[in-house]
DNA sequence: TTCAATCGTTTACGAGTGTAAACTATAAAT
DNA sequence: ATTTATAGTTTACACTCGTAAACGATTGAA
């Protein structure tokens, strides 16, 4: 239902296009048969569809195609993590970045950096989250308990 | 690809049943009633769906169905990050995370929570985190430096 | 100029998903 | 006992996704 996600076999060509661009299919095909074994068409196929969706960009260099972003990383994490989020009660978000935090590996500096935004959120925080569930679908009490 | 994953329109089902179990059917569609326009056959199918996946069990009370989850609600949001944090390298998790925290709304006590699980991260954090791409899809240099 | 390599495009096909009607069995009511 | 409401199961169908072969156009080589 979504508009215009990108699929995780998608994902993959849009990594390799982020990191070097712009690129031919048959480089970002190269690069890809280290970790796939996707054959050519397969990689053209996932190349058409990001063309289709506006995901990437073409220019006719020469008389080949060569492929760039037309979305940042960064947008397209955020869009992944927004529907992910979307699934859980709003006050359970934090307790869902908290399961991935400590499922993961981190530097010093990505947990100073998270401590730092974590310190700049605290100054307009809430006391308390608001739920936005429908009833049934979580356990806030939603009349102002009972 | 993966294995018994819980698809969006499934999760609404979920949610309602680590809320309340065990519950019928009846009463699943009743209060999701309130939030999607799903018929009862729709609601059935999903349900259906989520029993072959093992994710509900069912127990014959008297004559009709009674569904409890088979998995928890934090188990199935640790598989969803989890896949979600694959699609990147792993250099940038923290920056996920970070984008994730940026667009959130989180109360206090989650923001002092996510302090001290920080906190605790630093006593065995690295330096930094080794990058585990496939060269092309990712920035880090592999060799040591160019 | 003709052939072979290479592009991108079209077509294909099975599995999963969203959505739902049809069907079957059974229990409660009359 | 027969009807009716309800439960779960089967079937359906269009769309997306993963995977890939087939096709048509173009170009560089012979």
């Amino acid at each position: 239902m979504k508009e215009n996600q990108i699929s995780p076999a998608e994902w993959e060509i849009m990594r390799v296009v982020w990191t070097t661009h712009p690129i031919t299919s048959t480089e970002i095909y190269n690069i890809l048969q280290e970790k796939t074994n996707w054959k050519l068409p397969t990689t053209k196929t996932l190349i058409g569809r990001l063309v289709k969706k506006g995901m990437l960009t073409t220019q006719t260099k020469g008389r080949k195609y060569e492929y760039s972003p037309a979305v940042t990383e960064k947008q397209s994490i955020k869009e992944t993590t927004d529907a992910l989020l979307e699934q859980v009660c709003s006050t359970k978000v934090g307790q869902t970045i908290e399961v991935m935090l400590e499922n993961s590996v981190l530097s010093q500096d990505d947990l100073a950096s998270l401590e730092q935004l974590i310190e700049e959120k605290k100054k307009t925080a809430p006391e308390v989250v608001a739920c936005n569930c429908t009833p049934g679908q979580c356990d806030c009490r939603h009349e102002g308990g009972k």
